[in-house]
This record gives structure tokens, C-alpha cells and sequence, in this order.
DNA sequence: TCCATACCGTACGCTACCGTACGGCGGTGA
DNA sequence: TCACCGCCGTACGGTAGCGTACGGTATGGA
């Protein structure tokens, strides 16, 4: 995973703020704690940071770039609108089972540098969801309405299974199945 | 509101703590700032209560009650079960909107005290509200699949305006056309 | 009136974490 | 080989909150 120096990058610090976050949320994103961690001390921290508040800062840009915008690439290679939006909400289930810092994240939105961030990934998740719909041909007010409720369903989703109640088939012909209804209740004019 | 008594009762810590929780989360619960919120110092506190969880489950408890089982004995005197959807619709989106306690509670859904509570309660809505659509006349799997469906919507909703985007009309004829769109969706055989 | 009981104030020790100061080590270029 | 610089270890002081010990006060019932 990462390379065998004991030398440690910021990028090493933001990675491991990230996993932390995920585990335990934004109160997990100690110093000391993430030193233990990484088998180091605090010296090597304030050496790439100036405080706990720039690690905060470059683990949530760090989240912003992955969870955000390398999907929304990945996505767009694909060529089919309808395609796209399949692939989208299939990595989206997907991820909302396993991949925890997304709700992490979300729990922390009052928290003062978070909630800038989210209020961008947010807008941002938002307005290409309205994209999509755009080009499968519904007007622009109309998209935007159908990407703001499909975006609901994912959060919704993830609050769900935080809250220790998963009702949608994970994977599978039964994931399959569901996504396709959920596409049609989308995508119906 | 509380008396004017200066002497606290074990429930006027507990709701100061509810009322942290809504303001600023799970880590607001903490005994020495509570105190002097309450002007009077942890001497009362530690009379009333063990510990600082002890405090915790107190305040779940009353959240518990007051955000469940009150909204649904309310409810409960409505006779129309098409009444009573449409009451808990438009409560819930008004709260959604006003009341952040709901919200603060999700986000600290990975606390070992709030995860058991989070889930009875998560329950008991959904299994209520599949009891109205039974009472609407569906049958108990499509009853099940429609609350789901119901209940996401709602947490969806208030994780978006914790993403400080809110596209709901929370008020007015605005929400009554609202309500009764998603009314019709949601009733829809 | 007097005392027991319920409740509160205060001082203390403990732990966890933040941030700083500074010394040291190891690799790299002259 | 030596000096320099990037990186890390360590020790320290400061703060915030938890929990405890114990003394003090007020209030209602005998």
C-alpha cells in the first residue's frame, strides 16, 4: 500500500485523516492518535502541517477529488446517457454499503470546514446528475428536479444503512432488478 | 419553560443535553460546559447521574419518546388513514426544515450509545408507517416496500438541507401541492 | 425549633490532546 | 568526506473535560 521508507509524505497524513474520518468520524482526525497510526511521532506532522486544521483541510480535498470528481470521469467515459446513469447508480448502491466516509462525512456537516466542501460536493453531484437528465432529453427544470430526488434516494439510502436498516439488494440479479425500476420510475416522463 | 426554581431536576439535564445534541452534537453532551449553561456546576450534575453516558441514554430516551412516540400518538387520533399520511408528510417536512435534533442523532449513528436507539426508532417509524399503508389497503409486502420508500424520502430530505441545499417548499400552498404530489406517488397501486 | 435529607459549590487529581522548541540523524551534492 | 537540509524524535507547557471528595446550604417534616 504505501512505500516501505518510514518517510512519510502530506499526502500519506491526508490519506490516513481520510481512513480515520471514515472510521470515527471528524473527532477521530488527532494528531497523536494518527502519529500511533502511522508508527510515528508528532514531528513528522507539524513538519508537512501547520496545525489539525490543515490536516482536516487536505483530507477533505483529498475526499472532494476521489469520491467526486474521479467518479464523475470514470462515468463519462461512457458514451450513453442511459448507460451513464446505470453505471451511476449501480457504483452508487455499491458504495453506500461499503464505503463508509461518504456518511462519515455527511455526519459531520456542521462542523465549520466541512460544511463548505459538502455544500460544494453537493452541488456539484447535483447539478451533473441534472446533466445526465439533460442530455437522456428532459428540460432543464425538470432534470434538475429528477437529479435533486435521485440524489435524495442515495442520501437517504446511506442514512438508512448507517441506522442499521438495509432494505435494498446489494448485489446481484436482485440488484440488478432494482436498479432497472428505479431507472424507469427516473427517467418516465 | 423550566421552573424558576435554581434547583435542577434530572430531567432539566437531560433536555439541556437533547437540546446540545441538536445544536452542536453528540460531543456537546460533555458535563462542564452543560453546566454552565445551566448555572450551576457539576456538583448538581453529579447528584443526578452517574456518569456522562448515563446522561447520554437519558437524553436519547426522551428523544426517543418525544420524536416517536408522541408524533405518533398524535397522529394516531386522526381517523382517515389518508389523513394521518398526510399529517406525518407535512410534519415531517416542517421538522425536517426547523428541528435539527433528528439530523444530529443520524450523524452520530456510529456512537455505540445512539446506534441501538437510532435503530429501535428507525423501526418503529418504518413499521408504523407500513402499518398506515396496510390501513390504506395494501397488502403487507407492498405495505413494507412503501414505507421504506416513505421514510427514505424523509431522511434524504434532511441530509440535503444539512448539505445546505434545501429544494423543498416548506411552507405554504407551495408544500400542499408537494405533499400531495408525493402523496400520489407514494399511494399509487 | 431542630435536624435529616436533598441538593449544590469547590478544589483536586487524572487523562488526552494541541502546539512548540530544539536536538539529532541520514542521505545527497560539492 | 563533510556540510547541509529535509525529516523525525522527544520533552515540555497549556487546556479541557471526567470523575471524586467533601463541606455547605436550604427546606420540609417531627
Amino acid at each position: 500500500m504505501t512505500t516501505p521508507t518510514r518517510r512519510l509524505s502530506r499526502t500519506d497524513w491526508a490519506a490516513a485523516a481520510l481512513a480515520a474520518i471514515a472510521e470515527s468520524g471528524m473527532s477521530a482526525v488527532a494528531v497523536e492518535p494518527l502519529a500511533r497510526r502511522l508508527a510515528t511521532t508528532k514531528g513528522s506532522f507539524y513538519w508537512h502541517f501547520a496545525n489539525r486544521e490543515a490536516l482536516i483541510e487536505a483530507a477533505l480535498e483529498l475526499w472532494e477529488q476521489e469520491h467526486t470528481e474521479a467518479v464523475i470521469a470514470r462515468v463519462e467515459r461512457e458514451v450513453d446517457p442511459r448507460q451513464r446513469l446505470r453505471l451511476l447508480l449501480t457504483s452508487a448502491i455499491i458504495l453506500a454499503q461499503e464505503d463508509l466516509i461518504d456518511a462519515a462525512v455527511l455526519a459531520g456537516a456542521r462542523h465549520p470546514l466541512v460544511a463548505p466542501v459538502l455544500a460544494r460536493v453537493t452541488e456539484r453531484r447535483v447539478d451533473y446528475l441534472a446533466q445526465v437528465f439533460r442530455q437522456l432529453g428532459f428540460p432543464p427544470a425538470q432534470a434538475r428536479d429528477r437529479g435533486l430526488l435521485a440524489y435524495t434516494a442515495y442520501l437517504g439510502q446511506t442514512q438508512l444503512i448507517q441506522a442499521g436498516l438495509s432494505a435494498v439488494p446489494s448485489h446481484g440479479p436482485g440488484m440488478r432488478r432494482y436498479v432497472d425500476r428505479i431507472l424507469g420510475i427516473l427517467t418516465n416522463p
